[in-house]
DNA sequence: TATTGTTATACTCTATAACTATA
DNA sequence: TATAGTTATAGAGTATAACAATA
């Protein structure tokens, strides 16, 4: 008896959920190490460089209240990683953009956060050049869907 | 010019990471679902039925406080999920074990944790078995590191 | 006296409602 | 009058410290 594909893709998933959890905690340890809380760390990453936002798109995009985009934006601020510009056309408007230390500090939780496990090391080249491959094609179709 | 292995790891790595992101929504959405905040979630799915484990022991395979293993112990009391069992030999232990409720939301919510996403069918079988078997590979030796 | 877990309390994160400034 | 963002305030979630019960 052969598996269904819908079977064989719930046992992929299952190993990327189980492989993320044994790695939950490093997040938190990233954050602990800039001095910044979990949410301000995604606060930091999410705020692209090439793409600044207005406080309200950022509540959008992060999922919560404006009044708590203000309370992340004031903490980034206060670390001199961010700063508020008011827009041009419409002074009610703020666009959030990021100083250069705010870029540098960005970048550097980034690399910590993308380090791979090194357990990862196991797979042979080609095995990792697969694993790449396939997740990215179905991060694209997420994507589009 | 060719890749050096950490990187093509890195690469594999970062596509793992930006896969889970486009769906963190996810747990939370299943906590909501079921009523409990995010945190009772995590703890009710950690509790393993074949491995019941004292409130000392949650706190540190939680890493959070013992007082906080208490909040958390006592709202999944009240839904009926789980049920303090003072231990044999030390009356100051309790042991923390699943009730057939908290067995069966377990169970549905890891059921739904799993649900695979609709572009994990984009891929072919094969391509589909050599995700797991990768994953499950670095998971393993991730465990034993 | 030392240890397990709880209670009292305070601090952080997050949301809702009232407010200010600009449009 | 309507909208962008802030301030005041209250509700969760989490930790620290003092405590009770047992060892």
């Amino acid at each position: 008896m052969t598996k269904r594909k819908v079977d064989v893709a719930a046992d992929a998933w299952r190993s990327v959920i189980d492989l993320m959890q044994s790695r939950k905690h490093r997040f938190l340890e990233v954050a602990q190490e800039w001095g910044l809380t979990p949410g301000h760390v995604q606060a930091l990453i999410s705020l692209e460089p090439e793409n600044a936002l207005a406080m309200g798109a950022l509540a959008s995009s992060w999922k919560c209240d404006a009044s708590h985009v203000t309370f992340l934006v004031d903490r980034l601020e206060e670390k001199g990683y961010a700063k508020r510009q008011p827009a041009k056309h419409d002074r009610r408007v703020k666009t959030i953009v990021l100083t250069p230390a705010g870029l540098t500090a960005r970048s550097a939780i980034l690399d910590r956060l993308y380090e791979p496990p090194e357990a990862l090391l196991e797979l042979s080249v080609a095995e990792l050049e697969a694993l790449t491959e396939a997740l990215t094609k179905v991060r694209l179709a997420a994507d589009r869907g």
